[in-house]
DNA sequence: GAAATTTTCTAATAGTATTTAGATTTAGGG
DNA sequence: CCCTAAATCTAAATACTATTAGAAAATTTC
């Protein structure tokens, strides 16, 4: 029975990478099973329909992230201070979308033009990551880490743009990242 | 001859609204013609198929962005310095998208995705747009608004990502934005 | 190694999308 | 008003796309 997981696998990966790079609508079955090396009647045979396949992929996406920023945060011993707490969501929210990129950021980019009863089933998982972090900037502000007068929503929408948009950016092949994640939360040269 | 003219805006205003909440691939010609009161060929007597007006709206939305930011930069005096330069390139960038949202951000959203043709034709404008705020970053920093130690690509990055991140969230209706463009801009509480 | 089961494929179906062709309507100038 | 050109429509051609049915191949089990 380990064969068919390997291919549902298999296809989950490659859907992935696809929806990422040409989004919901403009992502055939049939190129996720010509990129998954397979016709596309086979992929029904583990999706009930490509709605299915890809409402997996968006859950795998930002489970990924919630679950590895919360255990970042949850690393830093409480003596430490909210500032490295801070910094260790960063990172860790940083570092999953950098290496589950395909399924976190066909997560991200996507979420916004995705059929609306699709959204809708995603909204919990979505608005959990959302109330995490204002609890995060909340705690971090009063334990006076950020100034009284910042706006913490807009400063949440920030980060969030921040973080995910250096998904946005064409990572030339061969010239992979050489900045440490470090340095990359920190804006540091490097 | 002015309906015509007229006729051709509202197509590419609807055109923009669409492309801007359904992406490339998931808004159909139909919808757009609907949209705008008419039938689908009709939209065929003002441009010759989607790709075309897909691309129409695409370079308006960046060309309406670069020229408000670079007219708000040069519109500050030399002397009062690039702290208040970068602080006007910001808003205006910030204004732009909030002003004619939908075509900006049908821009910034939709570009990743977009098919590698259309988006090989977009480039230069692009990365104009990326050049001109490294220069202005550059110079902000050889002035000493910015810290030596930062790294100025990432930085822009990130600007880029908080600043086109509040497009991504959806504005209730009739909970219309109470900050100022200037609050916002500076992540100040209202 | 043959039977049973799982997996994959080929081929067809049904539904949609973009785009043309050509007819019809609308608007403006004389 | 009427004529002409511009603008829009209806209907159809063409091309895709998701999904299903059922045959064929591969894998597992005994």
């Amino acid at each position: 029975m380990l064969k068919s997981d390997r291919t549902r696998q298999r296809i989950l990966d490659t859907a992935a990478r696809e929806f990422r790079q040409r989004g919901y609508a403009g992502t055939k079955v049939n190129d996720i099973a010509l990129a998954a090396d397979m016709r596309a009647a086979s992929i029904y045979y583990y999706f009930e329909s490509k709605d299915q396949l890809f409402e997996e992929v968006l859950k795998i996406g930002l489970t990924l992230i919630f679950e590895a920023v919360r255990r970042a945060v949850e690393a830093v011993p409480d003596k430490e201070g909210y500032y490295t707490k801070l910094l260790a969501a960063v990172e860790a929210h940083l570092s999953t979308l950098h290496e589950y990129g395909d399924y976190s950021s066909a997560n991200i980019r996507n979420f916004g033009q995705t059929p609306n009863d699709i959204q809708e089933r995603q909204l919990g998982l979505r608005n959990a990551y959302g109330e995490y972090w204002r609890e995060l900037l909340i705690a971090a502000q009063e334990a006076g880490v950020l100034r009284k007068d910042i706006n913490l929503s807009l400063l949440r929408m920030y980060l969030f743009g921040a973080m995910n948009w250096s998904d946005t950016r064409h990572r030339p092949a061969g010239h992979r990242r050489a900045l440490s994640i470090h340095r990359v939360a920190h804006v540091e040269s490097g």
